[in-house]
DNA sequence: CTAGGGTTAG
C-alpha cells in the first residue's frame, strides 16, 4: 500500500495510510516504518521523516539508509548522520557508502572522502560497483584524476557507463576536453546522461558547434533527447547567435512533447535574447507558468543587452513585488542596464540596496558596473572615492576606466593625478603606456608622451600601430 | 534504500 504510494509520488494518500497504521499498531513494525521513511523522503518531508527515524522503536540498517537517502540534497547532514551510525556502533553497507562518498565528492572534501574509504576497507565491505563509482566520483570531484584513472584502470572487470561518464566529465572539468572524447568515442554502451554529458562539455568549453555536431550524430543513433539536451543545444545556438536553428530547436521541443520547465524556459529565452530577438525572448517569459530568480536574471539581462534599461528596471521591480529575492548575478545584469542606459540615479540606489538590503558583497563586475555608471556620468571624483574602496588588484584596471573617462570629459587635473598614479602601480603594459601617452597628447604635456613612447618601445620591439596619433573621442 | 548530465554574469 505504501509502496503504491511512493510510486505515485501521493504524500496525502501515505498520510492516510500512516494515520490508519498508526491507530492498527502496525507502525512499529520495521519495514512499515521503512516504507513511510521512504515516502517522506522521497517527497522532500526530510524533517517528518526525521522525526519518524527518532521515534522508531526498531530500526534496521534499512532504515539508517532511508534517512541517508532522504538527507542526499544536503550533504553536511549525510556526514553527520553518518558519524552518528559509526558512534552508535552501526555498520554501514556498500548503500550507506555510495551515499556518504557522493556527499563528500560535493563537499569536495578528499580528507573525509579519504576516512570513510579507509573505513570501508577495514570494515571489509565489498567494493560493488555502485560503490566504485561513488568512490570514482570523489576522486574525479576533488581533481584527483591520476586516482581516479587507477582506481578505473582497477575496475576494468565491471565498468559500466557510469563509470566511463564520471572519468571523461572529470577530465572535462579539467579543462582537457579532447581525452574526453577519446573517452566517450570508445565507450561501448552510451545512455541519455553520457550524451548529454559530452554534448554539454563542448558548450561549456565553448566550441557550440561541436556542440550541435554531436547532438546530430545522437539523433542519427536514435537516442531520444531529453529537456537536459535541450538546455544544451540552445546554449550553443545562443552563444552562436544562430537564431534559425534555435527557433527548430524550439519547435523540436514543442514537437516532441518535452516539457518546458525552468531550465528549458530560461534557456529558451536566453537564446532569442542574444540571438537578438527580444520579442520572443519575452514571449517565452510571459508564457512561463513559473519563474525562478534565474528566469528574471536572463530576462532583466536580455533587455539590458538590448538597450532597454527602463524596461529592465521595471522588470525588477515587479520580480521584488512577486517576492523573488535577486542574487548577484542578478544585480551584475541590473547594473549593467542601468550603466549603459546612463540610469545614474538608479544604478547607485540599486547598488545601496544590493549591499544593505540583501547583503549581497560586491563583486568584481557590481563595483565595475558603478565605476562606469559614475565614469560616464562624468561623476569623476566620485568614481575616484569609489576606486579606493575597490581590491588592490582591480585597482590598475579600475584606473584606466578612470582615466579615459577623464579623457572623455577634459578633466585634466584629475586625469593627471590618476595618471601619476598609475604610472607608479603599473606594471610595464603596453596598454597603460599607450593610455597614457594618448592622455598626456590631449592634455599638450609633449615631454611625458615622448618618455610614454620611450617606455613602449622598451617593452615591445614590434611597431605599435595607432601609437603616433591621438585618439579623441567626439 | 544507492552512483553519472541541465538555467543567469564583458
Amino acid at each position: 500500500m505504501l509502496k503504491a504510494c511512493w510510486r505515485m509520488g501521493s504524500l496525502s494518500k501515505g498520510k492516510e495510510v500512516h494515520a490508519h497504521v498508526t491507530k492498527t499498531g502496525l507502525d512499529s513494525d520495521v519495514y512499515v516504518g521503512n516504507a513511510l521513511l521512504h515516502l517522506y523522503g522521497s517527497t522532500g518531508q526530510v524533517t517528518d521523516a526525521r522525526r519518524l527515524f527518532d521515534g522508531m522503536p526498531h530500526r534496521d540498517l534499512a532504515s539508517w539508509n532511508t534517512l541517508l537517502g532522504a538527507y542526499n540534497d544536503n550533504a553536511v547532514e549525510v556526514l553527520v548522520l553518518f558519524k552518528r551510525m559509526m558512534y552508535e556502533g552501526i555498520g554501514g553497507d556498500h548503500i550507506s557508502m555510495v551515499i556518504v562518498f557522493s556527499a563528500c565528492g560535493k563537499i569536495g572534501g578528499t580528507e573525509f572522502g579519504k576516512e570513510v574509504h579507509g573505513y570501508v576497507i577495514k570494515v571489509g565491505i565489498r567494493p560493488a560497483l555502485s560503490l566504485s563509482n561513488a568512490l570514482l566520483w570523489v576522486y574525479t570531484r576533488c581533481g584527483e584524476m591520476d586516482a581516479a584513472q587507477s582506481l578505473f584502470v582497477e575496475m576494468a572487470a565491471m565498468r559500466d557507463v557510469v563509470s566511463h561518464t564520471i572519468l571523461f566529465n572529470g577530465y572535462v572539468d579539467m579543462g582537457s576536453i579532447d581525452l574526453a572524447r577519446g573517452i566517450f568515442d570508445q565507450m561501448s554502451v552510451k545512455d541519455l546522461v553520457s550524451w548529454n554529458s559530452m554534448i554539454h562539455a563542448y558548450v561549456k568549453a565553448k566550441h557550440p558547434k561541436k556542440a550541435l555536431e554531436l547532438f546530430r550524430k545522437m539523433e542519427n543513433e536514435m537516442v531520444e533527447p531529453d529537456e537536459t539536451t535541450m538546455v544544451s543545444v540552445l546554449a550553443a545556438c545562443a552563444s552562436l547567435a544562430d537564431l534559425q536553428n534555435g527557433r527548430l530547436v524550439h519547435r523540436f521541443i514543442l514537437q516532441n512533447n518535452l516539457r518546458q520547465d525552468l531550465f528549458v524556459g530560461t534557456a529558451l529565452i536566453d537564446m532569442y535574447a542574444k540571438c537578438g530577438s527580444l520579442e520572443e525572448a519575452m514571449v517565452t517569459f510571459y508564457k512561463m507558468d513559473s519563474r525562478d530568480v534565474f528566469t528574471w536574471t536572463t530576462a532583466i539581462e536580455g533587455l539590458a543587452n538590448h538597450g532597454h534599461g527602463d524596461k529592465a528596471l521595471s522588470l525588477f521591480t515587479k520580480m521584488e513585488k512577486q517576492g523573488i529575492k535577486p542574487n548577484q548575478a542578478t544585480f551584475v545584469s541590473i547594473l549593467m542596464a542601468c550603466s549603459r542606459s546612463g540610469l545614474v540615479k538608479e544604478g547607485c540606489l540599486l547598488f545601496k540596496r544590493m549591499v544593505e538590503a540583501y547583503q549581497i558583497q560586491p563583486k568584481i563586475e557590481h563595483l565595475g558596473c558603478l565605476l562606469d555608471i559614475l565614469s560616464r556620468a562624468g561623476l569623476l571624483h566620485q568614481a575616484e572615492e569609489f576606486i579606493k574602496l575597490m581590491p588592490p588588484e582591480e585597482k590598475i584596471i579600475a584606473n584606466k576606466t578612470l582615466l579615459s573617462a577623464c579623457m572623455n570629459h577634459l578633466e585634466y587635473d584629475l586625469g593627471e593625478k590618476i595618471a601619476n598614479g598609475l604610472t607608479e602601480l603599473s606594471s610595464q603594459s603596453h596598454a597603460t603606456h599607450i593610455l597614457l601617452s594618448n592622455f598626456y597628447a590631449l592634455a599638450g604635456q609633449w615631454a611625458e608622451v615622448a618618455k610614454m613612447r620611450r617606455a613602449v618601445k622598451e617593452t615591445d620591439i614590434r611597431k605599435v600601430p595607432g601609437i603616433s596619433s591621438v585618439d579623441i573621442k567626439t
